[in-house]
DNA sequence: CTAAACTTTCAGAAATTACTGAAAATTCAG
DNA sequence: CTGAATTTTCAGTAATTTCTGAAAGTTTAG
């Protein structure tokens, strides 16, 4: 299978970014071919357009499927396993962020919780747990929002979505008008 | 120098952390070394408290300071360069997401920029025309959400933070009250 | 200027991660 | 059940990343 050039410069590009995302060059590189495709593809499809071997398609795909980017769906009369996006954009952004949370941040948030139970020593001791509590606090806030965007009605994800600088419009808002009701 | 058991696991947690938020072992470890530490430490302290050679440590050091991340300071009288947090932890959180931001998206905004200008000629180059379109869209509005937060006062932020699982009460509230004020 | 104190650089070594391709396993039509 | 089609596994190899330590560079006190 052979990809158009826009295409190409697209895949390649998402292959380089892929380990800023968590997985490796090839991963990136069949998620994009996978997303830009119509039609679900199978795995032959996939070592060809990226000239990688079977194997390596196929540690790739398993990969994706543990991150819930990409499922595996078949054509009647047709042995072979195909595979498309889980999703539309939208959606496989809200997966990333989800599975990115419990991969990074919920081992983070468990072990500080652990480590802030121990009583402190030393004033040094004193100053490093206080500095944990922070973390934790910070990390676990980043945890709360990414839970709440996974619940959000596509009503307020679409307002949040336009919403953009007018974030701080809104808090000013709330501020002045809304603390009591929502504090 | 020598860590505490609780830093040490404080410590190593964060260097295996490291790849995610995208620097290496090292570099997590001795960024978390110096979170933990009151005083600022010297190239010699962090070597010691890590067991990583000096060269490992001067590299790692540029990196942090490429990163913003921490700053080095100077004791009177005493020729060594010390090392500590640029910030609280707040502000350390919010230079991770700004350094990431622009290392990150706007290459690939600039990119897809580039591919969306080009007319599309096959039913195919449409349909990644239009994926294309819409990730575009995704990660602009994640840039323009991530602008926001660093232009954030600190009133605001400390509402945000607060805020929690808030966010969607308070857009229920905008939906119903102040659309046509905001929008 | 000189030399000691300190930092940076970088070539090569070590460690880690990714990939290939052939063999093993699985699936299913007949 | 058989065997062809297909997928998965994994040992070995390739590629990449990280680390060390010695040499080169820099700074400053005297």
């Amino acid at each position: 299978m052979e990809l158009s050039d826009r295409a190409r410069d697209f895949v390649m590009h998402f292959g380089e970014m892929g380990s800023n995302w968590g997985f490796n060059r090839t991963v990136g590189q069949l998620f994009a071919v996978i997303v830009l495709s119509e039609q679900p593809l199978c795995a032959d499809d996939l070592a060809s357009a990226l000239s990688v071997s079977r194997g390596n398609v196929s540690m790739g795909m398993k990969e994706l499927q543990a991150w819930r980017l990409v499922k595996p769906v078949h054509k009647p009369g047709d042995r072979k396993e195909y595979y498309q996006a889980a999703g539309d954009i939208w959606q496989l952004g809200a997966t990333v962020l989800e599975v990115r949370r419990a991969r990074e941040l919920d081992p983070t948030l468990t072990l500080l919780r652990d480590l802030l139970m121990d009583a402190t020593e030393t004033p040094a001791e004193q100053f490093a747990q206080g500095k944990m509590q922070e973390i934790y606090e910070l990390l676990d806030m980043l945890s709360g929002w990414a839970g709440e965007l996974q619940t959000m009605n596509p009503d307020n994800l679409r307002r949040l979505m336009k919403l953009g600088s007018g974030v701080n419009k809104v808090l000013d808002m709330k501020g002045r008008f809304l603390n009591k009701s929502v504090d």
